[in-house]
DNA sequence: AATGAATGAGATTTCATTCAT
DNA sequence: CATGAATGAAATCTCATTCAT
C-alpha cells in the first residue's frame, strides 16, 4: 500500500513539473510518464484519465497546504497577526515551490471550469481561511463590519495571487515577494480598520 | 460581399461566445465558423491560424477597452474620484459581455504564457491605468507613498479580477457587482490613504 | 480571338515558371495567378482545371519544339548529321528554357502517368524524331542493322534527356552542355556504326 | 508485438506498391496503413512524416540495391564484362520488383528536389558503379579516353533508365528486357571502344 | 503491477474551384 | 470577360487510452 503511494505521488510530481512547463493542454501524457520515469502505461494504473491526474494533483497538494495553514494559523489568536501571517505564508508557498505555484495559479483556475464533475471545495476551503480570519476581526472589533466577508476574502486572495502570478512570470530579482508582504500586508490591514474613509469618498 | 473588416469582426464576436462556453481548447474551430456563419475555410483568410484569432480578438478588444477607459478617467481629475470610476467601469465591462470577459479572464491568463511571441502590451497598458491613477494620488498627497506603485496596480487589478471571476462563475443573483464595487472601492481607498497603521501591525 | 490566346499564353508562361520552381503538386493554382497577373478565377476561363494547365502548356510548347525540330533537321540528309543537330539542338533546347525543360522533365513524366485521360501523343512523337533518323541512317547503310529503333530511340532520348537533368540540377559551372553535346554525339555515333563488336563481348 | 523493424519494413513494401500505383502525391497515408494491415497512427511511430516513407523506403531498398550491385561485380575483373553484367543486373532489377522500379522511376525522380535536406548520396553511390567501371576501362586501355566519366556514366544510366521507364508504362509483351539488354550492351560497348569516328563526323 | 506498441477518432489547415458582382 | 471572397471536402498528423505480454 505505501509502495503504491509512492508511485502516485512520484507521477504527481513529475506531472507538477511538466503542466507548469508546458500547460495542462500541451503536455502530454507520455511527458509526464517518461518525467516519472514510468511507462505511459502505468499512469492508469493509478489515474482515471489526464484529467485526474490534474485533479488529484490538486487535492493532495491542497490537503498538505490547507493543513499547513490551519496549523501555523490557529497558533496565533490575534486577526491582525493571522492575516500578516496567512500573507507570508502564502508568497512563500509560491517562492517554495514555483511549479506547483504555476499549475495551481494558471490550470487549474482554467480547468477547474471544463473539468467534468469537478467542484472544487478546497479552493473553497482555502479561500475560507481568510474569511474566517477577517469574521473574528469584525467579531473582535479589529475590523470595519461595513463589508461582506465572502467579497473581501475574495479580493485579498486576487490581489495576492495576481502578485504572486505577476512574480512567476517576470524575473525581475528586485520583485522580492518578502518585500511585497510587509506591503500588502500594511495595506489590506489599513483597508480593513475601523476608519471612516467617508469624507475622501 | 460584406467589408473585409465586417468578416473579421463577426467572425471575432461567434470566437468570443464559443471560447467562453467551451474554453479555447475545446472550441473547434469548426465551431467558431459554424457560430459566425461562415466556411471553416473563411476563417483562414482573416487569421494565420486557431492562436491567432484568440490574440486578434483579445487585441481588437482590448484597444476598444483602453480607449473607452482612458476617455472616461481623463474626464476626473481627482485621483480618488478615478479610482472609484475605474473600479465601477471594470465592473461594469464584466457585466456588459461576460462572454468577453470570461474569455479575457480564463483564456488569455493560461494562453499568454504559450501563445509564441505574444508579449501581452495591451495588458501592461491597462494595469498602468491603475499605475498613474496611484501615481497622482502619491503626487498629490491623497495616498501614501510607502508602497511601490507597480505592486500596488497589480495588487489592485488582482482584487478586482478575481472578484469579477468569481462573479462570473458563481449564478449567485445576490452577488451584485456594483454593491462590490462599492464596497472595494471604500476599502481600496482606505489602503491608500495616509494614515499610520504601525501601531497595530 | 487573339486577345483571348494572348491571356493564355500569360498564364503559360507564369505556370511554367512557377511549376518549375514549387514542382506541380506544391505550385497553387492562386501561385500561378499572381505570377499571371491575373485573378484566381481567371485561370479557369482558360483552363478547365489545375491538370489542364499542364497538359495544356505541354501541348502548345511541344507542338512549337517539334516544328522547330522538324524544319531544322529536313534541312539535312545525311542521317549522322541529322543525329548530331538533333543532340545540339536538345541540349540547346534545355539551355534556352530552363523552366521549361524543368516542367518537361521532371512534372510531366510522372503526371503523365496520373493526369486522368491524357495520352502523351506529342512525347511519341518527338521521339520518333530520332526513330526517323536511325531509320533513314539503316536504310542508307550507315547504321548498324542489329538492332531496334524502337529501342535505340529510347536508349538516346535516355542519354541526354538524364544529362540534360543534372545538368539543371547541379549547377557546376564546369559542366558544359555544348562540349557534351560534341561529347555524345561522337560516343552515339559511334554505337551505332556498323562495326563488328562481337569479338570482344 | 514484432519486432521494431518487421513492422517498419512491412510499412515500406505496403508504401512501394501504393505510391506505385497511385503516385506518391495521390497516395493518402492512411492507404498505406490499410495496405500494411496498420493503424493510421502507427505509420508516425515508425517515420516522421509522409515524405520520410519515401526517403526511408529509397534509403534501405538503395542500400541492399548497392550491395548486392558491389558484390556481383567485384566478381568480375574485366570492365566489359562489368559493363554487361551492370546492365543485365539493372533489368532484372527492374523486372524483378516492378513496384519499387516504378517508385524509384518516377516518384522520387520528382520528389527529390522537393524533399527538404535530402541530399540523394545513394542514387549518387549508384551512378559511380557505372563511373568506377568505365574508369578502369579507360585504365586498361578497354576503352577511348576523349570522353568524361562524369558524362558518360550519366548518359548510360539515362539511357538504361528511360528504357526500363518505357518498358514499365508500356504493356507490349513483345517488349522484352533481357533482349534490350543484349542490345544496349552492344551498343554501348561499341559506343566506347577506342574507335575513331572523326572521319564520319 | 508494469510495459509500451498500437490504436483510431478527431482536429486543424489547405487549396482547387465556384459564382455573385 | 474578369474578379477574388468564399467554400468545404479532404488529408495529415496527434495523442489519450488500451491491452497483450
Amino acid at each position: 500500500m505505501k509502495r503504491k503511494n509512492d508511485r502516485k505521488l512520484q507521477i504527481i510530481e513529475a506531472a507538477i513539473k511538466i503542466f507548469a512547463h508546458k500547460g495542462f493542454y500541451h503536455a502530454k501524457v507520455a511527458d509526464v510518464a517518461k518525467e516519472a520515469g514510468v511507462a505511459d502505461g502505468t499512469i492508469y494504473l493509478h489515474f482515471k484519465n489526464k484529467d485526474d491526474i490534474l485533479i488529484s494533483l490538486f487535492e493532495i497538494k491542497m490537503e498538505e497546504i490547507l493543513s499547513r495553514f490551519h496549523a501555523a494559523i490557529n497558533k496565533k489568536t490575534n486577526p491582525i497577526k493571522k492575516l500578516k501571517l496567512f500573507i507570508e505564508l502564502y508568497f512563500k508557498l509560491i517562492e517554495e515551490d514555483q511549479n506547483l505555484a504555476e499549475v495551481f495559479q494558471v490550470e487549474l483556475r482554467q480547468s477547474s471550469k471544463f473539468l467534468k464533475d469537478y467542484h472544487n471545495q478546497k479552493f473553497i476551503d482555502f479561500l475560507n481561511i481568510i474569511g474566517q480570519i477577517i469574521k473574528e476581526g469584525q467579531q473582535q472589533g479589529e475590523f470595519r463590519s461595513d463589508f461582506h466577508i465572502n467579497t473581501m476574502k475574495i479580493a485579498i486572495f486576487g490581489a495576492l495571487d495576481e502578485l504572486a502570478r505577476q512574480w512567476i512570470l517576470s524575473n525581475d530579482p528586485k520583485f522580492n515577494l518578502r518585500d511585497v508582504a510587509v506591503e500588502m500586508t500594511r495595506t489590506i490591514v489599513a483597508g480593513l480598520l475601523p476608519i471612516n474613509t467617508g469624507d475622501v469618498l
